[in-house]
DNA sequence: GCCGTTTTCGGCCCGACTGTTTTCAGTCG
């Protein structure tokens, strides 16, 4: 395993999340005991920076640069140290047997914090969901002060959520759903300005809730319009400026009404990551100038926050895409002058990733065809699934030289678009191919993926695709790694020795589209720009609909930091089709 | 517990909403 950082991060940041989440408790206990509030937040800042490195802590630690970290200290950087080689923090062992575990999930129950926490296991020795359900359903929580009918209430309503809460959402959902709010919202009276915020405007491939921000002189219209949507399944909060709902599905959706005057500074503010904002926010003390999500301020006075664009022009750096800010080096790149002139969905010539009904598609060749153009693109790839997929009606050898004539036929009557035969080559658990070379040889392009044996040894399905990449015919890897989201996690995989294989073969990764699979991710892709691999952003679609996935990949390799010559879909078919000789 | 071209000590973000109060504490983002 190579020291890259971001090979590391994408395989073993295990490491990493283990010692922010016990930063994280460490924070939680000691906001239980009610500590000083500024040393608990310098737990939870360092858990923030270490859960978003570029790279395994271990590294990190072997070079001596722990102290390098923002946030990380002499003492931090010690219960790090502790913690690599002896797998314990010793203060943490001390402090959890003062709060008990149980009592420490208290804290995920929305509507219950740390005082209420505390308080319960005081008074009423409560150390679990299930107790804390238990006294709310026999009413012994309005025994305690300051507690009544609503506080109970509102804690079984938590528990409920926290019981069936399904985790986050993916874009795939939450993209389509917060375009629908604002759609709805946007010719509410008094309305000037409308927009998602937070995770989703950063295209995060999984979001926890929506955010959206309006600028509007009429905030009550927006607050009535708002909970009135038919999509609200309970109102959790209305107020004058700031108002949250939860979808009949389960999902929370928060609005926000500012001024136009802080429209910007609040979009910059709502977007995050809360990482780029702490940068931000300290580069602008040292300027001596204050960011708050109203403005910017200079000896108390304003002088920027209408558009968001101003708060980075009085920090002197060039405006930063949503996507990638997450703090792992584009405040720097902006400093600068070398951001990364990114991926637009404008770029994508094409798609070439397709099914038709000849195996587990809904259109027909020539119905695909016309959804493609229509879509604006120059050409295009079929690629149906091949014989051994039997699940998805996949075509021989016969059928796969058969489509190619209709191809060919096809593209002699269609105007507008260029049409390539290809085929989705499955990999069989053995590392063959279920299509022999000499049928490949026909096609114009060929990729090749995994369906099947996904328990096999990370050394064995490693195995596979290098000899899939090897094949000479086989232009790239679908979906590599395999995960999808919420459902499916990865199969175990040698990233170094993919990422090796993908450059010394000149196989392209594919950026697989798709809302469950984002694949590779925005991680990888920054590792395959580094490496000089080219990826290929793909829909997968079956369906006509499935065609406008091109923005969700295009978001992924946005976050990946990548640029048109980075990603195959943008080059014109002839370069295309000669950057694919291997 | 971190941090430093104002500082090695004294700062560190705070406003909105709810539910309980009768002027405010707790939670959240």
């Amino acid at each position: 395993m190579g020291g890259d950082p971001y090979t590391q991060a994408l395989v073993n940041t295990v490491k990493n999340s283990e010692i922010s989440g016990l930063f994280n408790k460490i924070a939680d206990i000691l906001e239980i005991k009610n500590e000083n509030p500024f040393r608990i937040r310098a737990y939870r800042k360092a858990a923030l920076n270490i859960e978003g490195l570029p790279g395994d802590i271990e590294d990190v630690a072997l070079k001596g640069k722990l102290g390098d970290i923002p946030g990380i200290g002499k003492d931090l950087a010690g219960k790090i140290q502790e913690y690599l080689s002896t797998g314990k923090i010793n203060d943490y062992e001390k402090l959890r047997k003062e709060i008990p575990e149980g009592v420490l999930s208290l804290m995920n129950i929305p509507a219950i914090g740390p005082k209420k926490v505390w308080f319960f296991y005081k008074e009423l020795g409560i150390d679990s969901l299930e107790k804390l359900e238990e006294a709310a359903k026999e009413h012994r929580l309005q025994k305690l002060p300051g507690i009544r009918q609503k506080t109970e209430e509102n804690i079984l309503k938590g528990i409920g959520f926290v019981k069936r809460s399904k985790g986050r959402t993916h874009l795939g959902i939450a993209w389509p759903l917060a375009n629908a709010i604002v759609n709805a919202l946007e010719g509410v009276d008094g309305v000037k300005e409308l927009q998602a915020a937070g995770s989703l405007r950063r295209m995060k491939e999984t979001i926890g809730d929506i955010d959206i921000l309006v600028d509007s002189s009429k905030p009550d219209k927006v607050m009535d319009a708002f909970v009135s949507l038919p999509i609200v399944g309970e109102v959790l909060s209305k107020g004058a400026t700031k108002s949250s709902i939860r979808t009949k599905d389960g999902l929370q959706v928060d609005i926000r009404v500012v001024k136009s005057k802080s429209w910007g500074a609040a979009l910059a503010y709502f977007t995050g990551s809360k990482a780029h904002n702490i940068r931000l926010r300290e580069m602008a003390m040292k300027k001596g100038l204050k960011i708050s999500e109203y403005g910017v301020d200079k000896g108390g006075k304003r002088i920027a926050g209408k558009r968001e664009e101003e708060i980075y022009d009085v920090l002197g750096l060039p405006f930063i895409p949503p996507e990638i800010r997450e703090d792992t080096g584009e405040v720097e790149a902006s400093l600068e002058g070398k951001l990364p002139d990114l991926v637009e969905l404008k770029d994508i010539k094409g798609d070439f990733h397709l099914h038709t009904d000849w195996s587990d598609g809904v259109l027909s060749l020539k119905e695909m065809s016309e959804a493609v153009r229509e879509k604006g693109y120059s050409f295009a790839a079929i690629t149906d699934h091949t014989k051994s997929l039997v699940v998805a009606r996949g075509v021989d050898e016969k059928r796969l030289l058969e489509q190619n004539k209709e191809i060919k036929k096809l593209n002699k009557k269609l105007k507008g678009i260029k049409i390539i035969s290809g085929a989705e080559v499955n990999i069989m658990s053995d590392g063959t191919l279920d299509v022999s070379d000499k049928v490949l040889k026909e096609l114009d392009w060929a990729i090749a993926s995994i369906h099947s044996g996904f328990q096999q040894s990370k050394e064995k399905i490693t195995w596979r695709i290098l000899q899939a990449m090897k094949n000479p015919f086989i232009k790239a890897i679908a979906h590599p790694s395999g995960r999808l989201l919420g459902e499916r996690d990865a199969y175990e995989l040698d990233w170094d020795a993919v990422f090796n294989g993908a450059r010394q073969t000149g196989t392209a990764l594919e950026v697989n589209a798709y809302p469950q699979r984002l694949d590779i991710n925005d991680i990888a892709c920054r590792r395959a720009k580094e490496l000089g691999i080219k990826v290929v952003i793909n829909t997968d679609a079956h369906t006509r609909d499935q065609l406008n996935y091109m923005k969700l990949g295009v978001s992924v390799v946005r976050r990946g930091w990548l640029e048109p010559r980075d990603v195959l879909n943008t080059l014109p078919l002839e370069e295309f089709l000669k950057a694919l000789r291997k």
